[in-house]
DNA sequence: GTATATTTGTGAAAAATTGCACAAAGTCTG
DNA sequence: CAGACTTTGTGCAATTTTTCACAAATATAC
């Protein structure tokens, strides 16, 4: 294991052998090589290797890899052994859809308050979720142990929430507002822009000429 | 306009650059610089200048760009100069989300129509828009000239809310349920998974010291 | 109108990422 | 147990993407 940089391409392959890994360890098969695990997943045999070796070796040469052996060794890289507490900042529409989705649960990660700084909004029930003052943000994050804010607010306020989110110490971001926030360094943001989903509906289908000038995506990502 | 590939990388930003001359554009300013127009969403100058000499020409040395010139030849390059209908299948929490979502109207998406299964749900509003009957569906792509369909959906019943819409000839699906659609080859299908959006965060979460070594996410990508 | 400032567009350099290819290690067959 | 396969891990090459840096174009100040 050098010291090499780790592209973040590299991060979002290893979520796609995992879930492949699941898959197939709840088929009963036992090992897999890397040409067969990167024909799965439409990857280079290199690249599945490649990919692992920034964090170790797991292989064995001549039979490939131990699907539950990998399987573990990968959740535990990506801290799918863990669970993780997170905050909805805006409970309009978006944000108590988000409070209640069921999909988080199912990743580790568990919606333990969310905020309004609407007066209108502060007492509401979501699945089991009271609304907050946006003011008592910063005692809950230390309180409950956020490690990640969910901002589900209108665009305008989404920087002064980030803000909020930052100096009450939480280091991971997931913005769902669709502007780009400016955060210090060690500070990790996702953007979610819904529409982005179907941006590729109106590029691709509009120019279909043009698309053959695009590179193809590589990984199981965008 | 030469021939050389485009990186997908340059189309995410260019949606990333869009958004912002659209904020621009409403505080009236005229003009702007590449540094200007990097430094606002986080990147590097002659990236903003490259990214765009794949399209053309459409500065001007000492002075920048005219933002509503800009503003104008993205949204033709990125098909946002057309309008598609949508119609919202599902009307729970995300579904209501989604058709009052004010992203979409911005990416020249409108949501016309929205129905739902439960008796409950139906005639009720949510933004000017009436939930229908889920029964309604064919007739109204028709008459609504629906262009894509939204499924927000409980997974159980995603398949044959997909069924439906392709047997009423739409042919782009947006899918929110957490479940793979089978569906004929000429439509197209976009499966989001909100929480597919934290994954990387429980990696960051877990090895803090590595994040170091990962390089930075560079755009409103991924 | 000349000199000084900006700022674009773009080759060329640098950096990052992916793919090749092969030695080394392990497996299998008879 | 020898020889033929298989498959890993990784240095290196190829490709892709980003950044630098500068000539050319335009704007501004006086």
């Amino acid at each position: 294991m050098s010291i090499k940089k780790i592209p973040e391409s590299t991060i979002s392959r290893l979520f796609v052998y995992l879930r492949e890994l699941s898959e197939l360890s709840k088929l009963n098969i036992r090992t897999i090589s890397s040409s067969e695990l990167g024909e799965r997943v439409n990857l280079n045999d290199a690249q599945v290797r490649k990919d692992l070796g920034y964090f170790g070796q797991f292989g064995i040469s001549g039979s490939g890899y131990d699907i539950n052996e990998l399987k573990a060794a990968l959740e535990k890289i990506l801290g799918k052994d863990k669970t993780w507490n997170v905050a909805v900042i805006g409970a309009g529409h978006l944000g108590s859809a988000l409070i209640t989705y069921p999909g988080f649960q199912q990743h580790g990660l568990n919606v333990v308050t969310a905020f309004d700084a609407d007066v209108k909004k502060i007492g509401k029930r979501f699945g089991g979720i009271t609304i907050q003052p946006a003011g008592e943000l910063p005692k809950a994050v230390k309180e409950k142990k956020i490690a990640i804010g969910i901002i589900a607010v209108p665009a305008k306020d989404a920087q002064e929430v980030a803000n909020s989110l930052v100096k009450s110490g939480v280091e991971c971001i997931l913005n769902f507002a669709p502007t780009v926030l400016s955060v210090p360094e060690n500070v990790k943001v996702n953007n979610v822009d819904l529409s982005r989903a179907l941006e590729t509906f109106s590029y691709f289908l509009v120019n279909p000429a043009l698309s053959g000038r695009v590179n193809k995506a590589v990984s199981g990502k965008k």
